[in-house]
DNA sequence: TTGTACGCGTTATCAT
DNA sequence: ATGATAACGCGTACAA
């Protein structure tokens, strides 16, 4: 690979001279500039990106930790963090978590070895203290670890409210909400407290089973339903932590033979794009990912610019129907 | 952030002995290993990869150039390449080109500059003369770039055998395919090859219907299957180009009210986790996006290293039986 | 306007 | 066994 030396060389310049071509520092006359380009473009120079970093201590890079892209949600969200840390000339480095407590670690290490200008959080196994003491821009989805660390959610009560709300102008009287553990830290608790909330307000009786751990076990959901069922077998509105719990409480009404929305109806939390694939079309509470995206690749670049951030970034949620409800 | 002049400096040692402990180099002492670690664990010392990449000129980075993250078979083969590329020791630089062929061809020279170790590539907006020219450790998903860049794929011809030969056997005697464009030099065109071949030795009446441009854009599905129900309503069996077009043949079966198998059967190809979500769960070829992932990041790795590798892995595919046929 | 010298943090070479 | 020195490729005061 070539150099800027070489490129030095062969424009007849110094390195210097070329290193102010390419970062367009000061004057420079166009017959120096294409002069320096001409050499670039022979030799088919690229700046070496870790020099650079090196040299800037700034690599432009963000780090995203997730805990499984192959989850839709998270896929989807990981599209649009990745196309606008793109159009802020990052580059997106992926960490699958898998919620598993060493992986995330030795991520955050690997991460802040990297020299990542920042770290977006979408994955949460840690206590407080470990993201805490990272001391690096941060921003994470769907958790508060202190004031001074901005987090992006979506308006998780409102959302919640919304579902239930709609369960009960349709109809139901006996609800039920399914979720992943409810880690009092998590603000995707709220969805659950809206859900309490409402039916208390509406004296409609309601009851909610969780997972034991804050896994993505799919087959902990299919168990759970199976309970649900089984203790409960007159429920009729169910107001799912995803869309794709919602979409096991789809299948799980199928097979016990419950017609959806006629017998019991459901609405999921999120909106992925798959939701409408679904017979019937899952409702949901649509969360603004491409926003959440945008707001959290924007969080991370101003804090590297030194620029003041909003600690809360709640975003409006969004009644999306299908025919679940 | 500490340096390893400040490791030295605690440890009493120099920056040289730092580095080789560091990377345990010829001899050291248990005295000088205690020491030396002491002093890295009093200062939460990390080694900057940057300085470490620039000198040994290894990145440990290994760029991903998919179409869309969000789609859920990329998004399961992402899954399965990051994981993969950890347990080597390798970072993922994660890439979604969006069918754009501008995107893409910064993407490359982004990740070039980035001085990655290798790319590997799901993505194919280019022509072959692009990658060719990139000279750089690369692996390429169902395309064939040229002799000495390797591929890895699932076996397509026996997908698509294996999917079209099920269909006839239940029954079907009218059957489409519906695919992306068929780009000649996609391997995934040998899903319809087989289709086509095999529909012709039982002697069975077959049409295909393709995306114009070699996009994912889903509205455009919904046209085809329209326009197939429209010009041939007797279908009877569909052979679908992935797990979510297959979603969407489901969709428009039930919409022009066909009943699936009875009326119409689908099988789709992936083999994607949500496919047994849907109802009926979809049928479908499995690609083992495991093994695929994990031999991509082996095919860089093994070229990074030096080591001569397999230009062509064809991995074998499964029949994953759903409800749908 | 352009170039020299040094620093970014690490590793490799060559001495000692 | 350990250390001084140069080199990796680039950016930037400072000087000219």
């Amino acid at each position: 690979m070539p150099t800027i030396k070489d490129v030095a060389l062969k424009a007849g310049v110094s390195a210097t001279t070329v290193s102010r071509v390419l970062n367009s520092r000061g004057y420079l006359s166009d017959a120096l500039k294409k002069k320096v380009y001409a050499a670039m473009e022979e030799l088919n120079y690229r700046p070496n990106e870790l020099a650079r970093s090196l040299s800037r201590s700034r690599s432009n890079i963000i780090g995203l930790i997730i805990p499984h892209v192959s989850l839709p949600f998270f896929g989807e969200l990981t599209s649009r963090i990745e196309e606008h840390a793109y159009r802020n000339g990052y580059k997106l480095l992926l960490c699958n978590s898998q919620q598993d407590k060493i992986k995330e670690l030795e991520y955050i290490d690997m991460l802040r070895a990297s020299r990542v200008d920042g770290i977006i959080m979408g994955s949460h196994t840690l206590e407080v203290e470990a993201y805490r003491q990272m001391n690096l821009p941060l921003v994470t989805f769907d958790r508060q670890i202190s004031p001074d660390i901005p987090y992006v959610c979506s308006d998780n009560y409102a959302g919640g409210q919304l579902a239930t709300t709609l369960l009960i102008e349709k109809g139901c009287r006996k609800l039920a909400h399914i979720g992943g553990h409810p880690q009092l830290n998590l603000l995707s608790h709220l969805r659950y407290e809206a859900f309490a909330d409402t039916a208390r307000e509406h004296g409609v009786w309601q009851t909610s089973l969780h997972t034991d751990n804050n896994s993505f076990d799919m087959q902990a959901y299919e168990r759970l339903l199976e309970q649900l069922f089984r203790e409960h077998p007159e429920i009729d509105g169910i107001f799912a932590g995803s869309d794709l719990i919602a979409a096991y409480a789809l299948k799980a009404c199928r097979e016990s033979g419950r017609s959806v929305p006629e017998n019991v109806r459901i609405i999921g939390y999120d909106g992925i794009a798959l939701r409408s694939l679904f017979h019937p079309a899952i409702s949901s509470i649509r969360q603004p990912m491409d926003e959440m995206g945008r707001l959290a690749v924007e969080l991370i670049v101003k804090q590297v610019e030194g620029t003041a951030v909003a600690a809360e970034n709640i975003l409006p949620v969004e009644l999306a129907q299908g025919a679940t409800t």
